[in-house]
DNA sequence: TGAACATATGAATGGTTGTTCATGTGTTCA
DNA sequence: TGAACACATGAACAACCATTCATATGTTCA
């Protein structure tokens, strides 16, 4: 038996060094916001949206037609990455463009789609 | 007037090539499978264990002291990583411990926090 | 102005999900 | 072996969420 497994029943828990760890984690307010933004990803929907408007700015029928979607459903998706400052709007006309609002958004794609495949690549 | 604000009503939806689109656009199931990947992020919880994990492998029931958070809880959580195949575990006696099975997992998290941080810059 | 169009939004609904409680499985050690 | 411990898991419940339907807002143009 070695020390480690007994610490467990000391309640340490095998952390050396709990309470440090916790004040250099990110506050639980960041990981919060952390988890809204990544919850904006976490939907199939917001996910085609923001990938087609990778290569340009789209208005909303445009979108539903893409996506085979009502404009009704998109359009609240829409209003979800507005309220995320992930999109931005701009009106012409009748019509009202979505255009992607920020810079990170392609690189946390690629990098979620390099995940993908290098654990596709495993099995 | 100009040509583009009437395309909509024509159907073309200010598109000039949708079908061309979507053909370079990933295909539905790779997109599926990553608002998979980001679900496990769109959790507090799920975020805040991850990372935990940064700095070292943590067995179950210091994770729940870390978060203050029931056992069970925690044991959910973690299935759900697992199956992601974003942690792996290591068995020590009667603990497991658990551990990053991932290298982009901190990359996309990093990458979320600047889109954070400059959002707030902008308030 | 008013009809037609593009989009937004509130309410309702069916499906999903995180936590808790109770219990099961696997390990250690006296 | 059996008690104590660490963790996993199934069921239940409440909270949340994505879509649809109906309708409202805002724009264009005849």
């Amino acid at each position: 038996m070695n020390q480690a497994e007994n610490l467990c029943s000391e309640h340490e828990h095998h952390a050396t060094d709990i309470d440090g760890k916790r004040m250099t984690m990110p506050s639980t307010d960041q990981l919060f916001e952390l988890a809204e933004l990544f919850k904006m990803f976490s939907d199939s929907t917001r996910i085609r949206i923001l990938c087609a408007l990778f290569r340009q700015e789209l208005c909303v029928a445009s979108i539903a037609e893409l996506l085979d979607m009502g404009q009704s459903a998109i359009s609240h998706q829409l209003r979800l990455l507005r309220t995320a400052q992930l999109v931005k709007t701009r009106r012409a006309g009748k019509s009202i463009f979505y255009s992607l609002d920020d810079t990170h958004v392609e690189l946390i794609f690629e990098m979620g789609l390099e995940h993908i495949l290098e654990k596709e690549g495993h099995i």
